[in-house]
DNA sequence: TGGGGGGCTGCACACGTGTGCAAAGGAGGG
DNA sequence: CCCTCCTTTGCACACGTGTGCAGCCCCCCA
């Protein structure tokens, strides 16, 4: 298949030019001392005149070096990525390292050949950029025995460090702006269950609660997805609870425009009705109506820490690192003081058994 | 910098392994037929079992041959070329090429930099999903003497090549669907003023309308940038034009969006005061209040086109070709007949004149 | 003037894989 | 039985770059 690539200038091609040996031109093009200056001047001029590219194929070889990373996402259409990806890239192409994409659509056989092409490619470490990295993915990256750098997914391995956000933090932010605004009745739409982010923001948003001194209603919490649909869903369930709240922490993005959805469908108005908070601030959180207040992840730092991280196990470094990024929050306008609260009295506690 | 690569099994190993020379492991695994067929299945069993990985490196220098396609694109962030990225991964996986990706950000110097690393990478082929690539980043490509696939960007030169979806065509199924619905006077907010597609879908505005025996006002047509702000401001300047548009099809997705955020600012329902159509079908369009009626691009299905495009030239035809996908309209909940026209008689001709 | 040392250069080999060509061995036909 | 041809294997070189080591030349010092 295919033709071959076009032949290019190579330093034996200089060397000729040059009179002098190929090792010379080596040397003069990587800045070897070795070379006298005036010499290795003229060699790189020639070589920038004739148009020189160097072949990283053959480097690769000669110096057991590829300066390849992996990077391995789930699937791009995720646009909390984006701007993780920019950070690593842009670390990456700084410190003269090249990115080879690897997805895999959460489809096990394209996951191995994905996997098997970074091992062909002799990649020096992997980056994974993906909230579901899958559960026989993980093993085979491992297998490559180099370091493997997760966003927002922290395991644990010989091999493996992370790079996340801290949700739990995210989660204080969140629910420490709603309580400010006085809502008691808080409700949070969960994401994958499995998740650990989900776990984490779960664990936030319930202490926070608590350190409010809040007993939560178990009907305040329902399963969603991470996706718009379970955020309708979900708010579709806290609005049927009995103890109906007054604001939503939404897992992420997705979810709360989700929500969003239901509320007007529900003739409520955000944030008159019902206050609203996302995660994740995604492109979109600033456009939709009203534009979402959210807790923003640091996600462009985190693609440059990941890929910062890298760097230094590659340097040696092999202790495995866990690193925490502190997320801020994005006040918007999807949140405001709790309706005020019909005078009507709170049901009794025998009216509550009754059907 | 850099620790190496662990060292890995060679073919060396498995022919010492095997008690044949290296040739006869290279050739078996290969699968030429010039190996004894019991041999070649015990070399292939045995690789196996040693784990071997071939060195894509050395391969690529012993074959003059890469198997590396660039994928260039300024910025993941936009959320339009994660469908187009996955169809051309899935066609790359497929046929076994790697993807090597180059983000530039519309920053000169980050262009130069991806351009030289896709030169030592000797990738044998790019392609481009980029809305704007900037106009000196291409004669760089075209300067690495390989085919180049643009996507949604056509541009003549020699090695350039490229996939597009039908702009005008998809300005038609919008305005024809405006017209269907009953209305006749339609604003168009422009895109990018300068890019192609911007000038297409324009035209196809201007020829729907022609067809319908409706002469466009200069004021129905106003300038926006393709980003929700651009929606917004667009829209605004609709609303106070002479002779208000019931209906408004918009570059883009994004443009829609602020264009939907002025029009609640203004008071207006969506669909009932005005129909809005957009452009991309984005993730977000069937988030939108309401959600968005909009032209989808086949952006999958452009991917993989593009990407199998390439293979074809890979192979040799070296003719330039464009290839043109058609849109297709995707109905939601933005557009619906114009209002009732109050019984109000319209301006004469003499009160327009009138400060 | 001889010896030593430093600066610079080239030779030769390595990296891992692919392949043209020669050669060995076996089978088959005359 | 010999010749031919086919199958199978290995040798040797190539790809482009990097590098240890030897060697050359020149300068400096004794």
């Amino acid at each position: 298949m295919g033709r071959r690539v076009p032949r290019r200038i190579s330093i034996k091609d200089i060397a000729r030019r040059a009179g002098v040996s190929h090792s010379t031109v080596s040397r003069a093009l990587r800045g070897s001392p070795l070379v006298n200056p005036q010499t290795a001047e003229r060699i790189r001029r020639l070589a920038a005149r004739m148009g020189y590219v160097p072949n990283a194929a053959a480097r690769s070889l000669a110096t057991a070096r590829t300066g390849i990373v992996g990077l391995v996402i789930t699937t791009l259409a995720d646009p909390f990525l984006a701007e993780i990806v920019r950070g690593v890239e842009e670390v990456a192409l700084e410190s003269g390292y090249r990115l080879f994409l690897a997805t895999s659509n959460a489809d096990p056989d394209r996951e191995l050949a994905a996997v098997r092409a970074l091992a062909e490619s002799r990649v020096e470490g992997v980056i994974v950029a993906s909230s579901r990295v899958g559960e026989l993915y993980l093993p085979h990256l491992e297998a490559l025995g180099v370091p493997i750098v997760l966003i927002n997914n922290q395991r644990e391995g010989p091999f493996l460090h992370s790079v996340a956000a801290d949700s739990r933090q995210g989660a204080h932010l969140a629910m420490a702006h709603l309580l400010a605004l006085g809502h008691t009745r808080i409700g949070y739409i969960t994401g994958p269950p499995a998740a650990r982010s989900n776990r984490e923001r779960l664990a936030g948003y319930r202490e926070m609660l608590a350190a409010a001194g809040i007993d939560p209603d178990p009907e305040w919490i329902v399963e969603g997805n991470g996706r718009p649909e379970g955020g309708e869903w979900g708010l579709q369930r806290l609005l049927a609870s009995s103890r109906r709240p007054t604001a939503v922490f939404c897992y992420n993005d997705m979810t709360a425009i989700g929500a969003l959805k239901a509320a007007r469908a529900a003739g409520l108005r955000v944030p008159e009705d019902l206050s609203v908070v996302g995660f994740d601030d995604i492109l979109f959180a600033a456009y939709t109506e009203p534009p979402l207040t959210t807790v923003a992840q640091p996600k462009y730092e985190m693609g440059r820490t990941a890929m910062g991280l890298l760097l230094r196990l590659l340097e040696g470094e092999q202790a495995p690192v866990h690193l925490r990024l502190p997320c801020r929050l994005v006040e918007r306008a999807s949140c405001a003081p709790p309706p005020q609260e019909r005078p009507v009295r709170s049901l009794s506690f025998d009216e509550r058994r009754l059907p």
